[in-house]
DNA sequence: CAGCATCCTACAAGATACTG
DNA sequence: CAGTATCTTGTAGGATGCTG
């Protein structure tokens, strides 16, 4: 029994949500380390104002960690922190019940479609 | 190993997201069946837009039912659906990554606060 | 290379009033 | 009671150009 004024899920949501922030995540889990244009490179679509945003939120929430090499080109690798690692279980239930609710949701749209039909037959 | 392109996650965002969404959801989760008004009560600040909204869209990812008492005054009723169920071990986990991340956050506030002290004195 | 600054738009969310 | 129907607003997200 989880009380609505304990409900602490609006942390995790906010850590998490945003356009992008969990397919930045992705890569992150796998890669130890990636560059920022390698990451541009992995997410089709981002532009380099979300990347450089999603990615501060995520380092504002400790997810994330950031790296600079002072040097010319610059040089910055982002990874997940130890923090960071914690998410890892949470993302894979969310990523196996998003697999699971898509499966679910495209029977029922069949199941509705085919009763569509039947009235229309009938 | 999972794959970006094979990523679900966002499936299940899509599902849970929004202002008030899991609010709504919780307390579905406690309590069988709560009308209209009762969830309005119990979620502190939702517009009734809102609240309307957002049930129509947890109803159509089928996670909450909706019965309607033909009857005057109207009487409507909204339970956590059979699918709905499924998320409930999801959200037990995402409320508690969420306490863990706010007390991660906080200690590293903290911690910050007295690294700005120590450079401040000396 | 890895950004920042600026401007712009679309849509989520809120306020308010009305109704079967 | 349990909603719609409008109108308004805040802000997430996007397009584009510039830079250490």
């Amino acid at each position: 029994m989880i009380l609505l004024s304990e409900c602490q899920v609006n942390n995790a949501l906010e850590a998490i949500v945003g356009k992008w922030k969990h397919k930045i995540l992705f890569p992150l889990l796998n890669n130890k380390t990636m560059r920022f244009n390698e990451l541009k490179r992995e997410i089709p679509g981002i532009t380099q104002k979300m990347l450089t945003s999603q990615l501060r939120e995520l380092e504002d929430h400790d997810l994330v960690t950031r790296k600079v090499y002072a040097q010319i080109p610059p040089k910055v690798e982002y990874s997940l922190s130890e923090h960071g690692k914690s998410l890892i279980p949470l993302l894979d239930m969310m990523n196996e019940w998003g697999a699971a609710h898509a499966a679910h949701i495209a029977t029922k749209k069949v199941e509705q479609i085919k009763n569509t039909k039947k009235e229309g037959s009938s």
